[in-house]
DNA sequence: CTGCTATATCGACAGATGTCAATATGAGGG
DNA sequence: CCCTCATATTGACATCTGTCGATATAGCAG
């Protein structure tokens, strides 16, 4: 979708101090609000949520469409978010695409968060 | 702007378990959202780090204008965001309006990503 | 190869979002 | 009271975003 290149969650993370630390310039800020706005979609934080919450804890796209009770091309469409912004990764097993959270995704920008 | 409720992030992250730990409903889902949506714009998060590395952990408009180089209308916007999505509180001293961070409320968003 | 099934991409569209110029509001100082 | 200054609100506008139906792609079974 984007021309930009992709914005992995573990860059913006590693890269810096928490948000209140210090003032973020502009790149950082960037990176950062990518990132969350990844993140800031109802719909995508229960995908994340059921994927975490699966068997095995994966979900292929055909569990995912009836509980979120969106098309299925719309599902797709946030898994491709997700997993651009690397919070989820893609496995091709057969004809049905799995879905994991990445280790430590999550956890990267809680941390940028944080105050303490 | 919105005629639905404010957005209490401590109340959004009173609420539940942390992201992962079982599957958000729709509910819990858009109120984590909206909190995520306010912070998820780069002049955002700067304005929540400028406010955090001012002196005395408090700026006004006239301070925020410059650095993030956009109108005082704008900034004023943003603010109002960050205000009512529960970031930021408000302080008017004479003509000045003073802006500090809401203790413990990107700590609040910060345990709901967080897996461990 | 042919068809079936799971997923991805495309095109369209309504609604949300970020921005500014213009204007309103409101507090202090003459 | 009027003027000035700091901030908020309004209105307009271009862009981004979430959604769907239609269609393309790709693996598997026969």
């Amino acid at each position: 979708m984007s021309t930009v290149t992709l914005l992995p969650v573990i860059d913006a993370a590693a890269c810096c101090a928490p948000l209140t630390r210090e003032a973020l310039d502009a790149q950082q800020a960037d990176d950062l609000a990518r990132s969350l706005k990844a993140l800031a979609d109802p719909t995508r934080l229960r995908l994340i949520s059921i994927v975490a919450a699966s068997e095995g804890e994966e979900a292929c796209v055909c569990d995912l469409t009836e509980p979120v009770g969106l098309s299925q091309p719309t599902v797709s469409h946030h898994l491709k978010i997700l997993t651009e912004a690397g919070f989820l990764s893609r496995t091709q097993r057969g004809t049905w695409a799995y879905f994991r959270l990445v280790p430590g995704a999550l956890d990267a920008v809680a941390r940028l968060l944080v105050t303490a």
